[in-house]
DNA sequence: ATTTTTGCTTTCAAATTGATAGCAAAAATA
DNA sequence: TATTTTTGCTATCAATTTGAAAGCAAAAAT
């Protein structure tokens, strides 16, 4: 993979790794609906096509966001696992997801979230312990 | 230039206007640095070109994130303003700012930033208090 | 009066994205 | 066992977006 960073800038270099048009949705696919395969990520309301989802999953694998492995049953598909440093953008997801909710249905007719009334700190919290549990029951 | 919105996801939805290349490095320039003219943003690390930028400006106005003003001293100058909707990216800001800083030391050389032994629920209310107070000594 | 600056726009090339088809291996079904 | 279907991709090529450079008119500075 040879993108560059465009400067030193951590926000910059986070955009130049999951600022991309689908990155984000991906991680929230696997984040928040516990997604772990190519088929069930493919099937999202955005229905981002196959070429893209390829080079997207070796992208966001090659900075250690995801790890891909797979189960003994199912010798064909492959499943795909957040890392701690891909758990960790709950925060991120958690925010665009707030701030949306809150400002752009002037724009388009925002999905209800549920738990908004909850507290931003305990809902973020929930994501990730969440994840955690599935991973160990997996 | 009405860019269609893929879903109602309010997460898809805030990217469908923030999540492409440059916005985001845009809105972190007028509300870190507090830049206000085509120029000044032009001038960032990352040297955004002025067809992008000029395009860029434009889709945020419209989605209100900005504000395309003059004073009188100047009649050539532009200035761009964030809104209360722009403002309140800072959180996202803010979170992107701390991933960089926590997950991508190992493939990039990041800048430090300041201030982040301090809490990020006060680092996100300093960031807004800072910039409304700009704009009302304006 | 001339030069420089500003905030763009235009042009065109390069890179990225998207739609469709295809394909080999594995799994399911007959 | 043989055939069909599913899965996880890859290949191809068109459409869209991004990027580099140049240009330009109005305003400001000299």
């Amino acid at each position: 993979m040879k993108k560059e960073f465009r400067s030193g800038c951590p926000i910059a270099s986070t955009l130049d790794v999951v600022g991309d048009k689908w990155s984000l949705l991906i991680i929230r696919d696997m984040l928040l609906k516990h997604k772990k395969t190519f088929k069930e990520i493919s099937n999202s309301d955005e229905r981002i096509v196959p070429s893209i989802l390829s080079a997207r999953l070796k992208l966001l694998e090659s900075y250690k966001l995801i790890v891909k492995t797979k189960i003994p049953e199912n010798k064909k598909e492959n499943i795909y696992l957040l890392t701690e440093k891909g758990i960790r953008l709950a925060p991120i997801i958690i925010e665009l997801s707030l701030w949306g909710n809150d400002n752009m249905q002037e724009f388009n007719k925002i999905d209800s979230i549920p738990d908004l009334n909850l507290e931003k700190s305990y809902i973020i919290q929930s994501v990730e312990d969440n994840y955690n549990t599935m991973l160990r029951n997996f």
